[in-house]
DNA sequence: CGCGACGTTGATTTGCCTCAACGATTGTGG
DNA sequence: CCACAATCGTTGAGGCAAATCAACGTCGCG
């Protein structure tokens, strides 16, 4: 298992005994996903909080009429899962799905309650990621209702330039909330506009 | 100071102690403000975390034009505070305003940080609070792009018929992402369906 | 009473969606 | 090595949800 950059990734935020990682070490796994497979599911329990050490992959809730949104893209040293499933232990909302061949480091729901028992420390560490995470929500919340959808994708470009290299342009449309096809008439003005 | 609520809430997701409770007393204090009144305003350095004890306020954004964008209310039991000005100490992008006379209990940033080091379990009560808000916040967005406005308000009325009866409608709008004309026609169509 | 805050209603406009057709690129099997 | 099907992106015509603008009604309150 490669688990030094999970641990390099910790280490930005807390420090760990030699001890605790290798407590850590011992309830964790590594997984090995291909393009198109499913992390979980709609309708699944959430069994994992996933690092992701290498690929690429989208979270995403289908609605009831068979339209995809996308709620948020993963990619090397971010977190992923239907976190309200896994905490919750209740039937996932969304989908979680490999967008290329993808290198996770799986903690089982059971071993992570475990582990924050055993590593108080770890409490921390996930409390100041969720923090981030919850900060970037809300300004997204904003920014959908405040901000046209040009400017949005300007924002989400000089943001994530490695995601946007890498995933097709109706999957970032997803994200932005419109469509395929308004996404290319936006880039369309923009490229004719300089 | 009244910080029964407040410990009450705390009981719902860890065990302090006696001793640990009396060390938050120590580093926490009880502000009443007035209708009308700034807790955050937008530029500032966001230095408390406020839990609220009774009263109403809103956070929002105030965009170049002018117009405000409600990114959530807090009523009784809930948290407020620009989390990002707050764990960043820099400017807010948010304002907090009274809509009701409001009683908080606030904890400084410095103060919070020291309580963490001398009561851990703080930050698993943190983190499991921050948890839920996010989980809530990713739906929203979702939300937000799956779902007509009309469903929108008659999930948020089902979802906070409390806030819904106190804060005027045009505020409600805003929440929605919507302007408060439309919500009018929203809530005449509303009327004459049924 | 009169003013300010809030809500409503109607006419018009607009940002974005839907639907449909058409490239361009890639990969895959015959 | 070509055929042809997916997959992805583009373009245009028309439509709809929601915004804008403007006017008016209605309270509660100093």
């Amino acid at each position: 298992m490669n688990a030094l950059p999970l641990f390099d990734y910790i280490a930005r935020y807390i420090t760990l005994t030699v001890e605790e990682q290798h407590l850590m070490l011992a309830n964790i796994n590594q997984r090995r996903y291909l393009k198109g497979q499913y992390v979980v599911q709609q309708g699944d329990i959430c069994q994992f909080e996933s690092f992701v050490l290498s690929g690429c992959l989208k979270s995403f809730y289908v609605d009831p009429d068979g339209h995809e949104h996308i709620a948020m893209f993963a990619i090397e040293n971010w977190w992923v899962a239907d976190l309200g499933s896994f905490i919750k232990q209740k039937p996932a909302d969304y989908n979680v799905l490999c967008l290329e061949t993808t290198e996770l480091i799986q903690i089982h729901h059971e071993k992570l309650e475990e582990l924050y028992q055993k590593i108080p420390s770890l409490e921390r560490f996930f409390r100041i990621i969720i923090q981030n995470a919850f900060v970037a929500s809300q300004d997204r919340i904003v920014q959908s209702m405040s901000v046209p959808a040009k400017e949005r994708y300007l924002t989400f470009r000089k943001k994530y330039p490695l995601i946007e290299q890498r995933v097709p342009q109706y999957m970032i449309a997803s994200y932005l909330g419109i469509t395929k096809e308004f996404l290319s008439k936006i880039r369309s003005q923009l490229i004719h506009e300089q």
